[in-house]
Order: C-alpha cells, then sequence, then structure tokens
DNA sequence: GGGTTTTGGGG
C-alpha cells in the first residue's frame, strides 16, 4: 500500500528523530550522526545552513568558534554565507522558546543545531538546488512537534482529576458562571510545561557576538538576533556533557561523510568545480573588470545609492558591500577579521577564490 | 459575515509611516478645459507597440502574483489580463488557449500593489507602457513614478467597490460604461470559457512529476486550522485520487473557503513529504478565487468530488475531523475554546449567545469506563443511575464528558469540559446509536468503544455544535460520521 | 517580467 519513500532531507529526517526519540538525542539513530555538509545560506545576522531543502540555524559554541579561529585564521565566520562548511561535530537539543519571536521554532521548541567543530571547503560549490525553506513551517516537522506536545498533553490530561457533573447539577442555573475549565499538569505558570524530555543547555555564542569580534564594535548591522532568552542558556554539566560525547563519536571520522550528499538527487551530486548556476551567476556580475586599469570598474554595489556609512544598509547592500570590498582588497577570500588587521596575499590581482 | 458582493480585492494595507507614501500623481493629464474625457483606453490587442507613449487599460484579470519583494525598495505584481480584443488564440492539433496580456506593476512599497483575490475582477491602469516581452504584450506600469491602478469587483455596479493605488484616484463619467461594457463582456466570458485554458496549469495527477513551479486550479475540500497563523488547505482536481495539501496563512489568505475552486499561482511539489502529499508556496504564490458560477469552477466542482472519511485513514498523518454538524447550522459563526471560556467573561458579544460552532481534540473521555457512558434517567429526581447489573435499558441517556483543547488554548495547561449529556435530548444522535444499557448490548459498547479509540488519537478533531446551559456546554445536531 | 524578502507565519 504505502512506499517507504526515504526521506532526502537530512535535517528533516534527523529533527523528526528528535522528536520520535522523545527529545533524547542520544536515542537517535547513530548512522545519522556523521558530519553534516551543509551550504551557508545566511551568515548574519542569522547563521543558516541548508541540506538543500530546508535551512535552520547553526548554533556554535565557543568550543567551536575558538578552533575555527585558530584553524581559519584568514576567514571570518559572518562571512560564510554562499559558502560550504562541514560540521565535523554536532548534536541536537530541544528548547522552549517563544515561537512568536523565534522563526526556526515551532509550538514554543526549537530543536537547536548545535555545533561543536566545523570548517570551511573555500572551494567547493554545491549544485543548485530546491530554494532552501524553514524547516520549522514545514507541514510534516509542524505535525511531528504537534505529536509531541500532544503526547505530553495526553500524559497530563490523563492524570488530572476532573468531576463529571450529575445531572442535577447541570440543571441548575450558574449565575452566569461558565464551568469546565480543567488544569493539567502541575506547572505554575499558566503555560502548560509538563514535558518529560530534557532540555537543552549548552552555552553557545550568539551570532551578534561573534560578529564584533570579526568586525569591531562598530561595523554597523551588529543586530543581536539571540532569540530572546527566557532563560540564558547557561553552560551546564549536562549540556557539555553531550557535547564531549558527541565529539568522541565523531572523533575517529576521518573519511569526512558526506552525510548530505548522501542525500542530493543522484542527478545534482554535488561536483567539486562545477559553479552553482546562481553563484556563478552572482559573480560575474560583480567580476566584470573593465580590463583596463589594474583595480578598475568594479561596480560598487548599491550603485547611484552611493552609500557612504554601513550603517544604514539594508542586510542585502551589506553583504554586498562586503563582498565587494573583500574583492577590492583581493585575495581574501571571505572577510578579514578586523582586529587582526594582515592582509597578506601580496598579489594584490583582483579576487578569486582562494585556495584554501 | 454577509455574504452580500464579494469582498473583490482586499482593501490595501493602511499606509506606514515608513517609507513615504507613492506621490500621488493621478492627476489627469492636461485635459483642456471643457474637455469631458481625460483618459482614453486603449483594447489590449489594439494598444499601439511603437508609439511608447504612456497608455491606459482596461483588463479582466485572469491571474495575477501576490505583491512580492524583489529586494530593498522594490516590489512587484504581475497579471494577466483579457479583454474582449485578446482572450483566445487558436492552435492547430491542440484546440483554442487563452491569450492575454501581462500587466506588470511596480512600487516602492507592498501598499502600493494591489491584492488580486478573485479570478474576473477587472483592473484600469494608467500610464502603462507596451512593449512586446518573449512575444507577449506586455504593459509595465511604475506605480513608485506616475503610474497607476484601480481594481473593480467583476460583481457588483459602478464603482464603489474599488481599490486603488494612491490618493488621486478619479473615476470619470464616461467611465460608467466602459466598466460596465468589460463587466458584462466577462460574465459572459466565464460563463462560455474556461478562461484559463488546460495550457496554464497543471492535473494534480501530475504536480510530482514536475521539475520547476506550476500552477493548481482546483476545489478547496477543507480549510484546515492547522495553527494559528496556518491553514491548510486541502485540494482536489479529480486529476486522481489523492488529496493535496497547502499551507496557506491565513492573514495573506483570508478569502479561501471550503468549496471554493481556487487558481494557485505558481506552487511546487515538495519532496521532503513523505507522508503526505504537499505542495509549497513561496512568497509571490497567490491563490486567487474561480467565481462559482463559472464554467471552470462548475467542471472541477463536478469532478474533484469529495473525499470519504475512512476509518483507517484516521493515523495521525493528516488531521482529521471525525464528526459533521447538522446543515441548519451551515452559518453559525466559529468560536474557539478560547472565546467559549475565557473570553466570555468579558465579552458581551460571546455573553449574549449561547449557541457557537468549534472544533476541538478530545484528550480525554469521562466515564473511563464506556459501560458508564450510559444511565438511567430519572427525570424526577434527575439523577443518573449505572446500567451495571441491571436489566433493560429505562430511560438510558449519554452521560458523557470530554475534556478538550484547541488551537487557540494549545500553550495553556487547561482542558475544557464539553458534554455530551442527553437528558433533554440535545446530542443524542452523537455516536449514531441511542442510549443503551451497554453492559447488555454488547454491540453498541463495541461500537462507542472503537469512536472512544478513535477520538482520542493524536490529530482526531471534532467539529461541533455546543449549547451553553446553566453554565455548560453541551454538544447537540453533530454526529460521528462514520 | 514565471518571481526569492525578512516584515524572518502577507510582503
Amino acid at each position: 500500500m504505502s512506499k517507504p519513500a526515504a526521506q532526502q532531507s537530512a535535517f528533516k529526517q534527523l529533527f523528526t528523530e528528535m522528536l520520535t526519540q522523545g527529545g533524547d538525542f542520544s536515542k537517535v539513530n547513530k548512522d545519522l550522526k556523521r558530519p553534516l555538509k551543509t551550504y551557508v545560506k545566511e551568515s548574519y545576522p542569522f547563521f543558516l545552513v541548508t541540506d538543500g531543502y530546508f535551512f535552520v540555524q547553526a548554533y556554535f559554541t565557543k568550543e567551536a568558534v575558538a578552533e575555527f579561529r585558530s584553524k581559519f585564521n584568514n576567514v571570518n565566520i559572518t562571512d560564510l554565507h554562499d559558502r560550504v562548511i562541514v560540521l565535523n561535530s554536532w548534536s541536537l537539543e530541544i528548547r522552549k522558546v517563544n515561537s512568536a519571536e523565534t522563526f526556526t521554532s515551532y509550538g514554543n521548541l526549537e530543536i537547536r543545531l548545535i555545533v561543536n567543530s566545523f570548517k570551511p571547503n573555500l572551494n567547493e560549490r554545491l549544485n543548485p538546488t530546491r530554494y532552501p525553506i524553514n524547516l520549522f513551517r514545514d507541514d510534516e516537522l509542524k505535525t511531528q512537534i504537534q505529536q509531541f506536545r500532544w503526547n505530553a498533553i495526553n500524559a497530563a490530561a490523563g492524570k488530572a482529576k476532573s468531576e463529571i457533573p450529575d445531572l442535577a447539577r447541570v440543571q441548575t442555573a450558574s449565575k452566569g458562571k461558565v464551568e469546565g475549565i480543567v488544569k493539567i499538569g502541575s506547572s505554575k505558570g499558566d503555560d502548560f510545561a509538563e514535558f518529560s524530555f530534557k532540555e537543552g543547555t549548552t552555552a553557545t555564542l550568539s551570532l551578534k557576538d561573534i560578529f564584533v569580534q570579526e568586525k569591531g564594535k562598530d561595523a554597523s548591522p551588529a543586530k543581536d538576533t539571540t532569540a530572546v532568552p527566557k532563560v540564558k542558556g547557561g553552560a551546564k554539566g549536562k549540556g557539555k556533557a553531550a557535547q564531549k560525547s558527541a565529539e568522541k563519536k565523531a572523533a575517529g571520522v576521518s573519511k569526512s561523510a558526506e552525510k548530505v550528499l548522501k542525500y542530493t538527487p543522484s542527478k545534482s551530486v554535488a561536483k567539486k568545480e562545477t559553479p552553482q548556476k546562481g553563484a556563478a551567476g552572482k559573480q560575474s556580475a560583480k567580476k566584470s573588470v573593465g580590463g583596463k586599469k589594474a583595480t578598475p570598474a568594479m561596480p560598487s554595489p548599491g550603485g547611484k545609492k552611493s552609500i557612504k556609512t554601513t550603517d544604514q544598509m539594508s542586510m542585502n547592500q551589506f553583504k554586498k558591500y562586503l563582498d565587494w570590498h573583500e574583492a577590492k582588497k583581493g585575495g581574501k577570500t571571505i572577510g578579514k577579521r578586523s582586529t587582526t588587521g594582515k592582509a597578506s596575499t601580496a598579489s594584490g590581482k583582483a579576487s578569486k577564490r582562494s585556495k584554501k | 459575515m454577509s455574504s452580500t458582493a464579494p469582498a473583490a480585492v482586499a482593501a490595501p494595507k493602511k499606509a506606514r509611516a515608513a517609507k513615504k507614501a507613492t506621490p500621488s500623481k493621478d492627476a489627469a493629464p492636461k485635459a483642456k478645459r471643457g474637455e469631458s474625457q481625460r483618459y482614453k483606453y486603449s483594447e489590449l490587442n489594439k494598444a499601439s507597440l511603437t508609439s511608447g507613449e504612456a497608455q491606459h487599460i482596461y483588463g479582466v484579470i485572469i491571474d495575477a502574483t501576490f505583491p512580492y519583494k524583489t529586494n530593498q525598495d522594490r516590489y512587484i505584481c504581475s497579471l494577466k489580463i483579457v479583454d474582449p480584443s485578446l482572450y483566445i488564440k487558436s492552435q492547430k492539433g491542440t484546440g483554442d488557449s487563452s491569450d492575454f496580456a501581462t500587466v506588470v506593476l511596480y512600487a516602492k512599497r507592498f501598499e502600493d500593489l494591489p491584492i488580486i483575490t478573485r479570478l474576473g475582477d477587472i483592473i484600469r491602469v494608467h500610464r502603462a507602457t507596451l512593449r512586446l516581452y518573449n512575444g507577449q504584450r506586455q504593459f509595465n506600469a511604475n506605480i513608485f513614478y506616475n503610474s497607476s491602478w484601480a481594481v473593480f469587483p467583476q460583481e457588483g455596479a459602478g464603482h464603489g467597490g474599488a481599490s486603488h493605488s494612491g490618493k488621486n484616484y478619479s473615476f470619470e463619467k464616461s467611465e460608467d460604461a466602459t466598466l460596465a461594457n468589460i463587466r458584462k463582456w466577462a460574465q459572459g466570458y466565464f460563463q462560455q470559457y474556461n478562461v484559463v485554458s488546460s495550457d496554464l496549469y497543471v492535473p494534480l495527477a501530475k504536480a510530482a512529476g514536475q521539475k520547476s513551479d506550476f500552477d493548481v486550479v482546483a476545489k478547496v475540500n477543507q480549510v484546515f486550522e492547522l495553527d494559528e497563523y496556518t491553514n491548510e488547505l486541502r485540494l482536489r482536481d479529480g486529476s486522481g485520487a489523492q488529496t493535496w495539501n497547502v499551507l496557506a496563512l491565513k492573514l495573506k489568505f483570508p478569502n479561501v473557503h471550503a468549496g471554493d475552486v481556487v487558481r494557485i499561482r505558481s506552487a511546487t511539489y515538495d519532496e521532503t513529504s513523505t507522508q503526505k502529499k504537499v505542495l509549497l508556496l513561496s512568497h509571490y504564490s497567490n491563490i486567487l478565487t474561480v467565481p462559482a458560477n463559472s464554467k471552470l469552477a462548475k467542471e472541477v466542482k463536478a469532478k474533484a468530488g469529495d473525499e470519504k472519511l475512512d476509518k483507517a485513514a484516521i493515523n495521525g498523518v493528516n488531521a482529521t475531523v471525525l464528526t459533521e454538524v447538522d446543515k441548519k447550522h451551515a452559518g453559525l459563526p466559529v468560536h474557539s475554546l478560547l472565546d467559549l471560556f475565557h473570553n466570555i467573561e468579558t465579552d458581551k458579544e460571546i455573553q449574549s449567545k449561547d449557541t457557537f460552532r468549534t472544533q476541538f481534540y478530545v484528550t480525554k473521555i469521562e466515564s473511563a469506563d464506556v459501560k458508564e457512558w450510559t444511565k438511567s434517567y430519572d427525570k424526577k429526581t434527575k439523577k443518573g443511575a449505572s446500567f451495571k447489573g441491571q436489566k433493560g435499558n429505562a430511560n438510558a441517556i449519554y452521560q458523557v464528558q470530554f475534556l478538550v483543547k484547541d488551537v487557540s488554548t494549545q500553550f495553556n495547561s487547561n482542558t475544557y469540559k464539553v458534554l455530551l449529556y442527553t437528558h433533554d435530548g440535545l446530542g443524542a444522535n452523537f455516536f449514531n446509536t441511542p442510549a443503551d444499557n451497554l453492559y447488555t448490548n454488547d454491540k453498541a459498547a463495541k461500537k462507542l468503544q472503537e469512536y472512544s479509540g478513535l477520538l482520542t488519537k493524536f490529530n482526531s478533531w471534532v467539529d461541533a455544535v455546543v449549547e451553553r446551559r446553566n453554565g455548560f456546554y453541551f454538544i447537540k445536531d453533530t454526529k460521528i460520521a462514520f
């Protein structure tokens, strides 16, 4: 009758299993925990990675950032948009959040992708995929989260004590009062909170802080998009433990299992040198060197608007500004940290994708 | 809630403080004093392709994107329009198909573009420039500069129901006839032609094979409230047995109703949905209602059919409504549990009513023992007695309590009592079997046991009419649909 | 222009 229908999206499969396993990452199938090769759809003010179908937010631990800084000193995390990164050590955890404020959540639950260790694949280009959409707006994932909530509510309701009003009672006038509100669970507030899963507590760096580290305090759109922390993500023992075990598991993996690629439709298996259509287009538009002077007409983004400060740029303009700025400087593939200012790369020639 | 003139075009959102409103430059062309007609409207197929002059047009809308953002300061709305001079093209072999002109409206703000909700509405554009684009006549209008638009509902007379860009809307006397004529033509056109020929959309049965986005024409069999922001539309077009799901934001598509035939401008097949069939929308996607009395709507409705409720399909994958409400309550407004149990404390409107339509799911049914769902009721003493150990079924009634919850109360820690007490006859047919001694009537007990199981499953929903009596809500005129 | 923003559940 019904076909197995394998899930093509690595994220959806992972997040779904996280839910069906009651929010316990240790119960998620080990085969799914290999390194993830992802495309960075956006790197600021939200760091969004995709698996070719969906985007989710990536949360970096300070260890992840520290390691990245030491190994890729010339690359800014917040400049990683449009690049490929490999998440070598990661885990998932569920957080109670306010979904009215966190768009990467649903039903006041967010499944976070915690990154403990990652690296950029600076010269890798992925083939075009469908336009990535928010996994938390997916019909089936929403349903899965509803089920997760339902399980908890159902359990609590089962334990709730309520009386069936007798037949005489319901025929007695009730001075305008409405009858029938039955509280379930023992939570203090009004919100239902009788969940059995253990909420994640892994501390991660806010992207804004990372941005400021890289660009300096007044670089411009230093927005703090950290999802209005209800409960500050304090580093707790449990979080560390989970983190460590995750690291251990991934430690021995040297063959860089390409989880995402496994799910890439055969026709569009990532080929290392094949430029992405869209990306190629963008590049050429930007690249078009007039061919006269050494540092000739590389049109500054923003065009006629003549932007002088970055203060009121839109994110889009800002991204272009950064790209253009880097290209003009030459060499640096991705923005260099403003603090550590040695723009090596002697050539000074108009940019090319630097080799890693 | 009245069903008078269908709101053809959603009223434009109130201008926000941010960007300056479009300069109102709809002051008519310098009309010579005494000249009665300042705008001359060109027929779509006769408008000049060479003059380069701005032209004014009227057209019947047969397709439109939702106004969408393309960059920091640009929004676009693209539409297809027809008129008596341009509506059909003969094709060898495949027969005739729709012909049309396209209109591309450019604006600085979302609010300056029209939101098209129905096929057949009329659009008027001032100061558009015509050119050939991909062999199509394309009218371009810079609303951010000096072009303007006005949209008139197909239903109705005069220009009273118009929505328009800018602040200097004008409507000349001579336009009464222009508008009336094109409306009349559209009326006949929609009744005699399909308007959107089959080359302009894809049958749902072929959706999975599409490589990129496509359009759909289908019947909305159900509008299910998935959450506070979202409706899940269930679509069928008769091309296959499947029912397709589309998530549609309530705010973006407030006028989609069950039974409607709609045209979806741009959807994609979702390869990642493995449990159910899903189509994805984009920010530029639009859902347009096809006039119910049109040839196309009638044909699609006839083909689509209804999906029958199948017990085996109550598996949690698709939210399923297990009940049906008596047709006499078709017009009864829906109220959430929040209204029924909380807002009623302060809302006079709700206080003044006692009968409501509402949807919920059941977290628990009491009594836990199905055999105790019925009692022998003594009218005099107003007491019910268990049938346990009793013979016969004297004065049997149902006395069942549902502890329920819904979308509006999904986050709180409450559950709400909704009663199925049939002592006064309310809800007597809910379970499709008369109240009886369930200690002796095994068949009925078994049936109720099955209902109990299905009602309390994840994603099982009850659509019911409830009446408030003495502060309690009682189910009535509702029954399980299988 | 048959399209891809952020307002990041109208855009």
